[in-house]
DNA sequence: CTCGGTGCAAAGAGTTTGCAATCCG
DNA sequence: CGGATTGCAAACTCTTTGCACCGAG
């Protein structure tokens, strides 16, 4: 539950950036929930615990956080940006988004499977387009056992 | 070259939806293109060539196309909504997005091998998260030849 | 003729930005 | 102390909506 400080603290200073009270609010905030926040909810969160927080803070620091690599940027499709902390306790994970409700499930089955299939399809595709992919995402899109 | 106009207008009907003008006008601009256009793109080109045609319309008839599964829509983040035929000339491909320069790539090698690795795939996630899949989308970031 | 579709303009939602005040190191 | 960061509000961009008019079937 100790937020790893020290470790964050570096990878700022690394980038030449500040760890400063708001950062440390949203890493925090992120790294307790298992959800896929929004800014606003990132906002409402963090806004609660420190009333001065401003919300462009927060766009200013997700933004950030995944430039340097510790939040990933997600849109599901419904106009809102998602995030979620880079190296969450639970590791690496694809979504399914149901497309009546919104809901998003995270699966984290198979993705051994995935890893290797990936590994080597990126390879491939690195050396036919010279691009070098630096990740990737998938989105399973359909109805939930509720919705469907 | 010629436009699939009566399969279109089936597929309209079959939908209890009118074949409009508007509508005829993107999808025959979508059949043309093999880019990835943003609402504003498919707004302008068609507006071109018909004059009385509203932004808003476009939204409306890119929303409904994708509902009745005529066109695909993307977002690969940055911030706009950008659409594909669903059953393009190109066939089933998947997208290499540069996150410098926002440079899209198709690239349709590979889907054999991806298309009974998902099917697969699907079917385990399916009966283990009790979840309808009816699409999915991989996306691959990085850096394309010129920026890297 | 009827009801779905359209154009326009206004409203909404999400995100970005300019700038003075503030804070980290 | 100096430059990075923040809060606030205004500005922007993308998208949706209300409503009177139009047109496909």
């Amino acid at each position: 539950m100790i937020s790893d400080c020290s470790g964050w603290h570096g990878k700022f200073r690394g980038h030449g950036c500040r760890f400063t009270l708001p950062r440390e609010a949203v890493l925090n905030f992120l790294s307790k929930t298992d959800k896929h926040p929004s800014v606003d909810e990132v906002f409402s969160a963090v806004n609660k615990l420190y009333p001065g927080i401003g919300i462009a803070t927060i766009y200013r620091t997700l933004d950030l956080l995944s430039q340097i690599g510790l939040v990933v940027k997600f849109e599901f499709g419904d106009g809102k940006s998602r995030y979620e902390l880079a190296e969450s306790k639970r590791g690496h994970h694809q979504h399914l988004v149901c497309t009546e409700c919104g809901k998003i499930i995270d699966y984290s089955n198979f993705v051994e499977k995935e890893a290797e299939f990936f590994k080597r399809l990126e390879k491939e595709l690195a050396k036919r387009y010279n691009f070098r992919i630096s990740s990737h995402q998938i989105h399973f899109y359909g109805l939930c056992k509720e919705c469907s």
